[in-house]
DNA sequence: CTCCAACGTTGGCGATACCCACGTTACACG
DNA sequence: CGTGTAACGTGGGTATCGCCAACGTTGGAG
């Protein structure tokens, strides 16, 4: 069943879309050509170099983008942040809570709405922040180190609209 | 303390290096425009869709990445396939486990080598990772809707150096 | 005044990615 | 021919990330 009507040397199966061997041979290699694939991996290496530079200095990735936001957003209200930074209000708290232990920003009620806690960056907090970034430059210029400065500009920008694209 | 000296009506910054306030205002969206930060988004977007298009086969991405290892390496060891798609061995018994229990690889002992398993696709592995690869295909191309198809290719070739970085 | 929505917080879940320890088996070296 | 080293598959355990459910508190609209 399912003879070799013309056995050649080389074992490739022309067309023969309904049935098995779909595909020449290389599965694998379409799946690891994949961009979700390709996303995965360089997101991994790219957290990975972010979070071993970042550890340096007891932060992670997290605490660098809220105390960003914090710095730009003044006195705001954590759901704020949440909404800006994507990151959830339960995962919130707990960044926060870090940054505060560290006195980098300062967690008190907003008097205009006793709900809201008015989150502001200390001068301590703008020192450490100027360092994150530093390092965080560092990090991601080695994860594009095998770009040229061009492809990288080119590169971040197709990168954004691919983010964007789910609106 | 830390009073405000200058207090203007716009809070700009112009140039001072070596203190605080290194950047005018924008915090936020340097760390929004970092590699770094938007893989992160575009892997966990990718990650989302090819989810949820694989679910409805019961599948995630990992098995097809594995079963694709099976179909292209023939009668091939866990730890062989653990190297090639990148894997923990740990997670491989898993998800050789699930694949088998639906019958789209046999894991049988090696007569060569009894340490090892010799891991084989069957007719309907093959057929479950065509339909596989057509689901994955389509989420791809969703997520990479933003582009246009040479955008995407040439995406697609700077992603692949990229992760080929840590070689 | 009453009801609904938002806020911060706690607790928990699921997926991913690791790392270590164990018993089994193969192989190379003395 | 032993003997030790290493690889294999497997189970157990840990850390992070993203998300959702519930609750008490507070603000605001009706």
């Amino acid at each position: 069943m399912a003879a070799e009507p013309k056995a050649r040397t080389a074992p490739a199966a022309p067309e023969a879309p309904p049935s098995p061997s779909p595909s020449p041979e290389p599965a694998l290699a379409r799946v690891q050509a994949l961009p979700s694939w390709l996303l995965n991996r360089a997101s991994a290496r790219g957290r990975r170099l972010v979070t071993e530079a970042l550890a340096r200095d007891g932060m992670r990735m997290a605490h660098h983008a809220v105390l960003s936001a914090v710095a730009d957003l003044g006195p705001v209200a954590q759901a704020e942040l949440g909404r800006t930074t994507g990151f959830d209000p339960k995962d919130m708290v707990g960044l926060l809570n870090d940054l505060q232990a560290q006195d980098l920003v300062s967690r008190a009620p907003d008097p205009a709405d006793r709900r809201k806690n008015a989150i502001t960056i200390t001068p301590a907090g703008r020192r450490r922040l100027a360092k994150l970034a530093e390092l965080g430059d560092e990090a991601n210029e080695a994860l594009l180190a095998p770009l040229t400065p061009a492809e990288r500009t080119l590169f971040v920008a197709l990168l954004t609209r691919v983010v964007e694209g789910d609106d």
